[in-house]
DNA sequence: ATGAAAGTTGACGCCTCGTCATCAATCTGC
DNA sequence: GCAGATTGATGACGAGGCGTCAACTTTCAT
């Protein structure tokens, strides 16, 4: 066996087994996290959904932290490839805002639907908020798209941070109330955000 | 001593002390949370704040969520009189949201000046993010507010729920990224979202 | 002054935390 | 296909937080 496959992932008895316990980890993880809220939720209550031992647990993550950074990492992963094709196809500010809304709106009914379905009261009052590398990068890419799509379309003086947040912003709020609401309208939710945007960038450029 | 001065506060011995001990507790949560962060923090850490023992807590709140969430509401209750104020004065669409906006960011720059000078490196990674009665109301407000202020001067056909929405996400975001900026502006963030939000209603208007 | 009421205290049983010595399974070289 | 080496699972352990409660102290009302 090589070197680099060894590293990499391997297929022995033991990397398999490896793979396996940790992704059982991290199902067990999101279905509590899911079940009772982060807050509630323990290291042990994860670990007992498995048929692993308490310190098995410290073996792959370190933390409670840890493993929800993951869980949120690997989803802003999943986003990723979303936002890169939105990039790359827009030709302007009107097609880059509108598709990348619409890929953030139906991507959270996508990734909450079974969660929702399924899922029970939902009893954590306190929410979490988290800032893994992934999504850093995510919102780096939005602003760069953004100072990218301005410098070709856009008002000159305006502050892409102040810019990339509001939109940030405004897809996290109305995405929560977008899930809130019966039936999901996804479609709804980014013309409104895409139209509030756009003729608000619009605004800058008519009186500097 | 009539019975309306015993339920409502009193001035005996017993009452001060209670008084005063409630704000003890209340005090050191406000200081553990600033320096430990929400999820680090313990009622065991609270208490050693103060001079009494860990029974006692468990008297005034029964959780750490809860006098997380008391204070929270506080902080919406000295925010609120700001709003009544904005939403009485303002005239127009314009005054109300660049008002309410600069109420908002003042708000945000007051409260949190002395935690961020005083305060230690702010390692809790994840955030929180309650919903209190008073948040609810606050924003309940703002809802109407809008929806009034829209009758009179704005486009008919728009969804008071996603506009709201879309302004608190930008206040919430903005407001996070103004505090993280030197130095702090609060006029700048004030501007730079009440021409994007009213500039973005009046894109509604032109073609419905 | 005295009994009743309110409020404080800290020890208690239970639980989770992260660690670590021990053990079992797998891999490697022959 | 065996033996020694390695990797990783296990669960007991000490430390410490949780919420409770009987005992105690302070204040109140008469």
């Amino acid at each position: 066996m090589s070197l680099a496959t060894a590293t990499s992932s391997g297929s022995s008895k033991r990397a398999l087994t490896k793979k396996a316990n940790r992704q059982a980890i991290l199902d067990a993880a999101s279905k509590v996290f899911a079940r009772d809220g982060y807050e509630a939720a323990s290291i042990r209550d994860i670990i007992r959904e498995t048929s692993l031992a308490s310190g098995t647990f410290y073996n792959y993550f370190k933390s409670k932290e840890e493993i929800f950074e993951t869980i949120a990492a690997e989803s802003a992963k999943r986003f990723q490839p979303r936002l890169k094709i939105v990039s790359s196809q827009a030709t302007d500010l009107d097609s880059y805002i509108r598709t990348a809304f619409a890929a953030y709106f139906n991507f959270l009914v996508e990734e909450n639907d079974d969660t929702i379905t399924s899922g029970g009261p939902h009893r954590a009052m306190i929410g979490v908020r988290i800032d893994t590398p992934e999504i850093k990068t995510i919102s780096d890419q939005i602003r760069t798209d953004i100072e990218n799509v301005l410098q070709i379309a856009g008002p000159k003086h305006l502050d892409a941070g102040y810019l990339t947040a509001a939109a940030i912003g405004i897809a996290r709020q109305m995405g929560d109330l977008m899930l809130s609401r019966r039936p999901l309208e996804p479609a709804a939710a980014t013309d409104f955000a895409s139209r509030l945007i756009l003729s608000g960038i619009n605004g800058f450029s008519e009186n500097i």
